[in-house]
DNA sequence: GCGGCGTTCCCAAACGTTTCGGAATAGGCG
DNA sequence: CGCCTATTCCGAAACGTTTGGGAACGCCGC
């Protein structure tokens, strides 16, 4: 390991000098500084970040903890957030780590722990639940953190979409075309943004002078094949629904199936939106007919919380930084009123 | 922060003692060292693992880096590994942590600028091509690492199955079951467990007096749609494979659902066989008739690189202990005599 | 009384870096 | 010549830990 007493020997200069001179700082010769430079690379010098990390307690290091988990399914997006999120860090010049616990390991305390034996300038939270310990935990360690998502309990930096407004949209949307048995596939309501979501819908049909049938809600995985099932479930019913709102595409991938399955035609006999969170794995491509629907690429949300995340790190007291990113609708092909439906299906 | 000059404080001792205490030395008294761990406890000691680090030059922190990628495809597989990885080392008392580079990043100037800077104990490769870069780089460093897969063109320390073997037993399945004309979905030639179990494919056929024919060998992806594709071109051939061969389970799911498209009945007029890594994401299971091949668990293989990285990175010089793992065979329900398939088909 | 030994303790150095405070030199100006 | 400033340099301390080489002490046997 080459380190900065290596170079000072070579160009006959001090320790402080040497670190000065590769560091910028002013009050070195120019010619100095080249030639140190020159001596560096020659040398193959890399700074110690071990060393470094010591003396000016920062390592640059920003990492996301997640529990190790035997359950596929509560995995299915975790890869395409890390390659997204990690990407956007390292572009600014930080390092992402991604750590993944023992299954069944204690979450919070693996944050506490990575945190309280330095090395970790920050965290990344994602999906957070009502009254979040992780969130918790850190505020009263003073970590540096954010999180994607939003816990509405406790105040904390955050990067998110209007969950409400997708929920609205959506629903509104089907019950402007006439649509009046709308199902929903959300996602697991124990997270707070579908909470959100079903709070639009809800709002979406009171807004119609309408409720919301619960029979016709669901709280799924999501992911394509509790979304086939769960649609399935859906169409048995006595009085199926006309229109049925997909949590994300995977979902709606499943829907398609089950309507397939059960002899359905979309959007003759059912509509279908879907929220597309634009996920690269999992396209919202390839759907016939193409899929419509709220959208809001999380590709968008890495960008915001890498450079918030950087800033509240810097900043030594955390700002309450908050941001709702944009979301955009578009119709798609797969929702037809609800009255042309009805008037073609009228039999002789 | 706490640290031992606290804990030496509060007890009354020297910082030497208290580290001594702590990290179990024998010449400190028990009722001294009780006292201590006491205080620890109290406080809320955490040994800093960044000044641990440069006194010991040991982490403890092994990493794996792969190229942020926007190609999903190249993922598929990577974050069930991580998982599955990332599990045993941490049960070994060691952290894992990923970095994922920038798209488009030289991965093994990542590699070499990671370790240079010092934090990071040793690596984990995946998926070697041969003349392997990383493998290279690793080595020229002197740094600890261990390869899932190998790289014939260059020793190092690996954990692999028998690749040729996949192919080889597989291949001579069906023969025996009098198939002559064999498809195979293998996965990207630029690896070389692909390549082996070429080979394998190639000497079983060898083995009955027989070649293959290059018409029905593809080099893929190894995902649904690919092998779905893949599959759909040989069943369209003029004179289409009696059986399919499957690198994995991803592409055997897209052979079946080619044959259910095609009409093509799964073993009545195509048998089909697949290895199975036994991932968690992407399981056997599901298929109609059950699917049989080949079979090693990547959480096997998992488990014995931690250790022997482990032992790696304990010994100071590189032991080039090699692993070859286990593989079972299982026929399935998905596999048919030709005979049988002959006789049945012969038309009146 | 004294050398030897076992137990329990501590000083100080070291890992590689950053940075505070000051020192040395040169030049300008009165 | 003496003083001040700007420029360029350096010594030393610090971050928190580990560890080699002792030191202090009591006790034993001679």
């Amino acid at each position: 390991m080459v380190t900065l007493k290596d170079i000072s020997r070579d160009v006959g200069l001090s320790i402080t000098q040497v670190s000065r001179a590769l560091g910028g700082h002013t009050d070195v010769n120019a010619a100095t500084r080249e030639r140190v430079q020159l001596a560096a690379t020659r040398l193959g010098y890399r700074p110690n970040a071990v060393a470094r990390s010591l003396k000016t307690g920062r390592s640059g290091i920003v990492a996301m903890i997640v529990a190790g988990s035997r359950d596929p399914d509560s995995n299915a997006h975790l890869f395409e957030i890390v390659m997204g999120l990690s990407a956007e860090i390292s572009a600014l010049g930080l390092q992402f780590v991604l750590h993944v616990g023992q299954p069944g390991a204690d979450v919070v305390k693996l944050h506490t722990e990575l945190y309280r034996s330095g090395g970790i300038d920050g965290f990344v939270i994602i999906g957070p639940s009502p009254a979040d310990q992780r969130i918790k935990c850190l505020t009263d360690l003073g970590a540096p953190f954010i999180v994607h998502g939003r816990d509405p309990e406790q105040p904390h930096p955050f990067v998110d979409i209007d969950n409400f407004d997708v929920g609205r949209t959506m629903a509104d949307h089907l019950l402007s075309l006439g649509h009046r048995r709308i199902g929903f596939l959300n996602g697991p309501l124990s997270e707070f943004f579908a909470i959100q979501r079903q709070r639009g819908v809800d709002a979406a049909f009171a807004a119609h002078g309408l409720s919301v049938d619960p029979a016709l809600m669901r709280s799924i995985t999501m992911i394509e094949p509790q979304g086939r099932s769960a649609a399935r479930d859906l169409l048995e019913l006595d009085n199926p629904p006309t229109a049925i709102i997909a949590g994300n595409t995977m979902i709606a991938r499943g829907v398609y199936h089950a309507a397939a399955d059960a002899g359905v035609s979309i959007p003759g006999d059912l509509s279908v939106l879907a929220h597309d969170d634009g996920l690269e794995l999992f396209p919202a491509a390839g759907f016939e007919p193409p899929l419509g629907g709220t959208s809001a690429h999380l590709s968008a949300a890495w960008i915001s919380l890498s450079a918030d995340l950087k800033q509240i790190i810097a900043a030594s007291k955390t700002p309450m930084h908050n941001r709702i990113l944009d979301l955009t609708f578009d119709k798609g092909s797969a929702t037809q009123s609800i009255l042309v439906d009805r008037s073609m299906r009228v039999g002789p």
